[in-house]
DNA sequence: GTCTATAGCTGGATAGAC
DNA sequence: GTCTATCCAGCTATAGAC
């Protein structure tokens, strides 16, 4: 059911999720989604934190990596994922208890990326004053997030340069990513 | 009506639109909502378009002015418009007309975008093969919106350190902004 | 645990009086 | 142009049979 309600949110965005269309694409019924959830915003919020848990477990494992700065960057660009969150984004801006559960979660793991990151990026050299970690990952996320989302729309513009350009100084600090996943 | 429903996607987002919330905020009847714009994509759509209109309106002159990077850093940087769009974003999910609409538009704006200051760029001595001007703007796009969405969580981890190293960049390139509308 | 039934509401859209 | 009335569909949530 959680499967099902996230198959909805990716292909028909939030409000197409309901009880019945849970439902149905779960095989089950409609009833049964009170019984295992209660209201809607427990299903919201159940959806939400199993996803927050598995970005949490791919960025402890990005961060124990040999090259930590490119597997962070490799796991925030999903698609998946990214497209999730604009759904719940969206989604939170009229349920309060989907959002309270949201902003708690953002806050813990923008500490864990700053805390991974902030000596690994010292150790490369990286003044701190001139080149806050922390901003740092703001840029990152920001650029991977727009990235997806053009994407998702069929833009394309200037998004060959941009990538180009962040593994370009990514390169620059962590060497050449060791297992290429995308040949360029 | 076209300012009611862009206050209810504000306020309460976009699966609150409806004819007869739109109605009742606009101080008027939800027959008179489909008397005047047809379909509820249509009533999306007219409310898109006069947006987007006046974005392209405030990109005309952000780089017609004396330091058109900064104010199109700036004219990105609007709170109300950057929520607005994170919502038609959400909305296009399910809604194919109106995704249509947005497509075409984000290309012109992306490329009105790139014509404005790809010549500004250059003349500024920026090496358009190490800072390609179509990855500067997708960048600037891209952390302009991410700190809003990040703000309107009451998520502000890193924000000033980013805002501080994007600013600075700029003013290297183009000097210190010069009417100041933050003080730092 | 699972299903049927139903209450009670809100949604888009149209027809027709004025 | 504006309002009332109305149709029908979909929604959440619960009660109760099995």
């Amino acid at each position: 059911m959680l499967q099902a309600t996230e198959q909805i949110l990716l292909d028909e965005g939030y409000a197409a999720v309901s009880t019945r269309r849970v439902a149905a694409v779960a095989g089950t019924d409609k009833a049964l989604v009170h019984y295992y959830f209660g209201t809607m915003d427990d299903l919201f919020i159940a959806v939400f934190r199993r996803n927050a848990e598995h970005g949490a477990e791919r960025l402890r494992e990005a961060l124990a990596s040999p090259q930590p700065l490119w597997s962070v960057w490799e796991a925030m660009h999903d698609q998946s994922s990214t497209a999730l969150m604009t759904e719940f984004i969206a989604l939170a801006n009229h349920r309060k208890a989907v959002k309270a559960v949201m902003v708690d979660n953002s806050r813990k793991f923008r500490r864990m990326q700053l805390d991974g990151l902030a000596t690994v990026l010292e150790s490369y050299g990286l003044d701190p004053k001139e080149w806050p970690p922390a901003a740092i990952i703001v840029l990152l996320s920001g650029i991977s997030r727009y990235l997806r989302t053009d994407e998702a729309f069929g833009v394309g513009l200037g998004h060959d340069e941009t990538v180009e350009l962040v593994e370009r100084h990514i390169a620059a600090l962590e060497g050449p990513r060791a297992r290429t996943k995308r040949s360029k």
